[in-house]
RNA sequence: GGAGAGGUGGCAGAGCGGCUGAAUGCACCGGUCUUGAAAACCGGCAAGGGUUAAUAGCCCUUCGUGGGUUCAAAUCCCACCCUCUCCGCCA
């Protein structure tokens, strides 16, 4: 949500921000909704002062054993006129609130301009991409082999889009996510959380990933429940400050949390059907920074590092890319994404993506913290993957494949895997 | 699932339909005292919103949520949600 104060005093700036986003504001249909609602307000407000003031007279005359009659005729008339203005008002309200509620977050001074992901500035590469004397399978190939991977029979089950991991994969799987929580916890400094898996629209309206307008990607239980999969850990995580005044002393607030994550990926029929890389359910690792706003910028240097950490610890190939405004999420202010090298498709790609949504998800939230005895302010809010772990195992398979099929399994990882170093064979 | 009790400020806990945005205690902040601290004493201390140059005033809203009764609701009525206790069931 975008400071309500600042689209008043200073629309100009964010029309010019958000087109960066590729929106477009209406400058002046908002800024005619914005008069009409401040004369209601006053008006409504005025006579409910008014009515609040005559009836305290009531009761007063009314102790003293006098007669009030007088003055109860003249605020009979008053309910209605301020049902009137209520409504209009309420109705007024509504209508900038459709404005507002689509109103992407405002990309930070820093980020480049663009449209689309081909306008992403690389900043950082890290690693080189392997040199193999053989011909490269994907993850897909090397998993099906031996019956390690195997999407046909998660198609039985559960239908496209789903994997069963087996024997030594699914082994790595969850070595995968003791090795990432322990390095955030042991060596990052992060609080490990387990969180619920289903949350209420409340929680996901205040993340911004569900709008009443916008489409979204989210499985849902029955109406009757009214609960929804979560779609990245960010929500039920994030979702720990909403109306708390969180004290000074709490800050920063690094939290971490390994889920399984569901999404409905319906606006991608056709992209990524083949492996792991795009999936209706999925593990995570992810990291949450509650922060004062002034620290937030260099918290999503930290946080981006911390995500980075992981790469270079299992030594995968990896860029870093600043995302450009027209590729920016709904709700960042500025993101990094983190590219890995996948052999199999001789390409980079997203692995991690870190964000700083600077007071954007907060205002929504309510989340703020006491910066003064009598002050409170909204706090910052961040998050990335630290990883994603079916795109970490992939390009574990890919990258470290040999010729005959088998992978060997990244040093780091081997005090997980029970001391095996190669698997595969 | 059945029976009962309850939801009030950071916490605990009062609150006859008007003088209660809310007693009191604790916590917290400032001060006096003290070499310093503690104790004692004095003062302050909810959030959100509007108006405004203003973090000054003034005003509105909020006592689980939503509706209703009334000139007036924390206080009365209805529905829902949540918590606790007991019983049943269950990993």
């Amino acid at each position: 949500m975008i400071d309500p104060q600042l689209l008043r005093t200073d629309i100009q700036t964010v029309a010019e921000a958000l087109k960066l986003k590729g929106h477009s504001l209406d400058v002046d249909a908002y800024q005619v909704l914005e008069s009409k609602r401040k004369s209601l307000q006053v008006e409504a407000e005025s006579l409910q002062a008014q009515r609040n003031a005559k009836s305290k007279e009531i009761g007063k005359v009314k102790a003293q054993g006098g007669d009030a009659s007088g003055i109860m005729a003249e605020v009979n008339g008053f309910a209605e006129r301020m049902k009137t203005a209520q409504t209009e008002l309420e109705a007024v309200k509504e209508q900038l609130f459709a404005m507002t509620d689509v109103m992407p977050n405002m990309p930070h001074t820093s980020v480049p301009k663009g449209n689309s992901e081909d306008d992403n500035v690389e900043v950082a590469k890290w690693g080189t991409p392997p040199n193999f004397d053989f011909d490269v399978r994907d993850h897909v190939d090397l998993g099906e082999a031996k019956s390690a991977l195997d999407f046909e029979m998660a198609t039985k089950i559960a239908g496209p889009r789903f994997v069963v991991m087996r024997g030594q994969l699914a082994k790595l799987n969850r070595a995968l996510i003791q090795y990432m929580l322990d390095m955030h916890t042991q060596n990052h400094g992060y609080e490990e959380v387990y969180v619920p898996y289903l949350v209420t629209q409340e929680s996901l309206i205040g993340t911004g990933q569900f709008s009443k307008f916008g489409d979204h990607d989210l499985f849902a239980t029955q109406a009757e429940d009214g609960y929804y999969l979560i779609p990245t850990a960010e929500v039920p995580v994030t979702n720990i400050v909403r109306d708390e005044i969180l004290a000074a002393d709490q800050l920063p607030m690094k939290l971490v949390a390994h889920t399984p994550c569901f999404r409905r990926e319906a606006g991608s029929y056709g992209r990524d059907t083949r492996g792991m890389i795009r999936q209706h359910q999925f593990e995570k690792v992810e990291l949450v920074q509650i922060v004062k706003p002034e620290d937030s910028y260099d918290a999503l240097e930290e946080l981006t590092g911390h995500a980075e950490a992981v790469l270079q610890g299992l030594e995968l190939p990896y860029r870093k890319v600043v995302l450009c405004g027209g590729d920016l999420g709904f709700s960042a202010a500025k993101t990094y994404d983190l590219e890995v090298w996948l052999p199999g498709q001789d390409a980079y790609r997203e692995i991690s993506s870190c964000s700083n949504f600077e007071s954007f998800q907060a205002r929504r939230l309510g989340a703020r913290y006491r910066v003064e005895q009598k002050k409170t302010e909204l706090v910052h809010t961040l998050n990335g993957s630290g990883l994603a772990v079916g795109r970490t195992l992939l390009a574990i398979l890919e990258n470290y494949q040999q010729a005959d099929g088998s992978v060997v399994v990244p040093e780091a990882l081997r005090s997980y895997m029970g001391g095996v170093e190669l698997i595969l064979n």
